[in-house]
RNA sequence: GCGCCCGUAGCUCAGCUGGAUAGAGCACCCGCCUUCUAAGCGGGUGGUCGCAGGUUCGAAUCCUGCCGGGCGCACCA
């Protein structure tokens, strides 16, 4: 039930019934002060104004037209013209109680698109770091947040798998063999073994010159280098696979098509492009030049499709991306969570890619952008000796903290029962602290307030989860039992309207891909939920049955809203902390 | 130089298509555990929403200009 859009078709027809143009929106929100009621329309006033009439008759002209019997038991104009909607306690009862046992929490009847979400993406030939942290976790949250609103949902894990890294891995890689050294062993650190190839490559010409014979060879198939390359591939995907399952997020082998996948197709991108005369010869490279994105002074905004020699370029591949979501995965939306900086690029591809036809007018491509993760200091997060922080590193140094912090607390846990608290608190606290950032900025990183628990962390809300979880455990009922809902105290009401509000938070998060939405709502409803613990008791001797039954029901739907919220953050609950 | 993003309490952050007295958390001060987990709850202190104009009945929000910070602008991805 989305209670907004329901008041917002009550009140438009009553506004067309007291003739108001139907241009002027109902302009329904949540109210902001208690006072203020419960909803509020806020569309009387622009429409008085064009219709140059007074905004408080016009309020009253939609009420007289306006029918919530037994919705609503109070309806009043308010200030220069505000219409104040106060829901009845019968109503909401009713309602709320409807969403029990019913598995439609938060449900919307979306009418299913196909959405390519192309999200994490990182270079194969090294580790991951925390640079590909927010791709990763942001996505999935999209990605999982639209899978249940029944999408048809398509991953796309973009790894940078073919470019010029990988002739120095493989020269680094064949030198190793020809000592007859162990394969295994410069496998097991990728990072350790690109740093050396680096550093050789630097110092010494002729590997460089190797190096860049191999990326040819690569590229035009050659059998034993396509076999060392493999190898590499293969590592640095298990290493994904791994931070990935640590990480709580849902890409799997299955979701990698990377750059390699696209090679075949890069010439042909490119002599479509020329033969619609779109890309020309520039300074020896193929560019095309797009008059769209043309700055004041009307230069147009080129595009290298292909280098001065041959290679192609990143443009090129996301050309040809684009084309087989478009074509093969028939996508309606295609989303791309990259960092905010390449903000131009995206712009250009996705101009391009219309411009020529490669996609339908209509396929909608979104780029969502994202800030940067920064130290204390206001600059880029780095180790303390200003080396690039490993995702592997990050993720265990979560673990430990989180499992120190446990261990200071008074509990009745077991060893094991902790160390899996930890873990799920540990690599919570990390996903929820920057996905209740808003995405476009850049955030702060910070150890003690994320896993602090208190504020809008994700250990507050997991504790919450657990508090109800343990009325249940002492409740000694069926949950099948629970149905009916009387709201009586006003932190009944407040949490009520809260729990009732999880469907078009849910909207909101798709339609913008913006998951720190939920992140705020979902600490609202753990908050509205500890204030109802503090204010109603449930288990108590002296709570008469059929309160302590509603009760029930309301703490039950709250769970399921927080466990099903927060597993759409892609964080974990547990039953006990 | 051009373009994109950002500037809200001491700190970290919200503020939805313009709405009523700008909200949280941390920190600081004061209260609440023989009763469902105090990892909690209640109360208090704290703001020229970078600055200046403009549009509007109404601006943190929209427009313009300036100041400050970040990022990007042809063969890396």
């Amino acid at each position: 039930m989305n209670i907004r859009d329901f008041l917002s078709q009550k009140i438009s027809s009553a506004m067309q019934a007291a003739g108001i143009p139907a241009e002027y929106s109902a302009n329904v929100a949540p109210a902001k002060k208690v006072g203020f009621g419960d909803y509020q329309a806020n569309g009387a006033m622009a429409a008085a104004k064009a219709m140059k009439s007074n905004p408080r008759a016009i309020a009253q002209t939609i009420i007289d037209q306006l029918d919530l019997d037994r919705i609503a038991d109070k309806i009043e104009i308010a200030g220069p013209g505000f219409i104040n909607i106060h829901l009845s306690d019968e109503w909401l009862s009713q309602v709320l109680g409807n969403t029990i046992n019913t598995q439609q929490l938060g449900m919307e009847k979306a009418i299913e698109q196909t959405i390519v979400v192309d999200y994490s993406s990182p270079n194969l030939a090294k580790e991951m770091h925390v640079g590909h942290l927010r791709s990763s976790i942001i996505g999935d949250a999209l990605v999982r947040t639209l899978e249940f609103q029944g999408h048809n949902v398509i991953r796309q894990n973009h790894v940078g798998d073919w470019g010029t890294q990988f002739g120095m891995l493989i020269a680094e890689l064949e030198e190793h063999i020809e000592k007859s050294e162990s394969e295994d062993f410069v496998l097991q650190d990728l990072e350790v073994f690109y740093q050396r190839s680096k550093q050789h490559f630097d110092a010494d010409e002729d590997f460089a010159n190797r190096a860049r014979d191999y990326v040819v060879k690569l590229q035009s198939g050659d059998e034993k280098i396509l076999a060392l390359w493999q190898k590499f591939r293969h590592v640095s995907l298990q290493h994904s696979e791994d931070i990935y399952q640590q990480l709580n997020v849902t890409l799997s082998a299955q979701d990698v098509r990377g750059e390699s996948a696209y090679n075949a197709d890069l010439p042909k991108v490119v002599s479509d492009l020329k033969q619609q005369n779109l890309a020309v010869e520039s300074q020896g490279a193929t560019v095309v030049f797009l008059d769209e994105l043309a700055d004041k002074e009307g230069n147009p905004s080129p595009v290298i499709i292909q280098k001065h020699g041959g290679g192609y370029l990143y443009a090129t591949s996301d050309l040809a991306a684009l084309r087989y979501r478009a074509n093969e995965l028939k996508a309606d939306r295609v989303l791309y969570f990259i960092d905010a900086r390449q903000s131009l690029h995206m712009k250009q591809v996705f101009t391009l890619a219309k411009k020529a036809n490669f996609v339908p007018a209509a396929m909608s491509l979104e780029h969502h952008p994202f800030g940067t993760m920064m130290g204390e200091d206001g600059t880029p997060f780095k180790t303390r000796s200003g080396g690039t922080v490993k995702l592997a590193d990050l993720l265990v140094e979560a673990v430990e903290r989180a499992a120190a912090l446990i261990a200071e607390k008074d509990n009745d846990l077991t060893e094991s029962e902790q160390t899996e608290i930890a873990r799920k608190v540990g690599i919570g606290a990390v996903k929820y602290a920057d996905l209740s950032k808003t995405r476009t900025n850049d955030y702060i990183f910070n150890w003690n307030s994320m896993l602090s628990f208190e504020g809008n962390t994700a250990p507050y809300l997991q504790y919450a989860y657990t508090r109800i979880r343990s009325i249940f455990r002492k409740a000694n009922i069926d949950v099948a039992d629970l149905s009916h809902i009387i709201i009586q105290a006003p932190e009944e009401k407040a949490l009520a309207l809260k729990l009732l509000q999880f469907e078009e938070t849910l909207q909101q998060v798709a339609r913008e891909a913006m998951p720190h939405t939920l992140c705020n709502y979902l600490y609202d409803v753990a908050s509205a939920f500890m204030r109802f613990y503090e204010a109603c008791p449930i288990l108590k001797d002296d709570v008469d049955p059929s309160t302590r039954l509603s009760r029930l029901g309301i703490a039950e739907i709250t769970a399921q809203t927080l466990h099903i919220g927060l597993d759409l953050l892609g964080i974990e609950t547990m039953e006990k902390m």
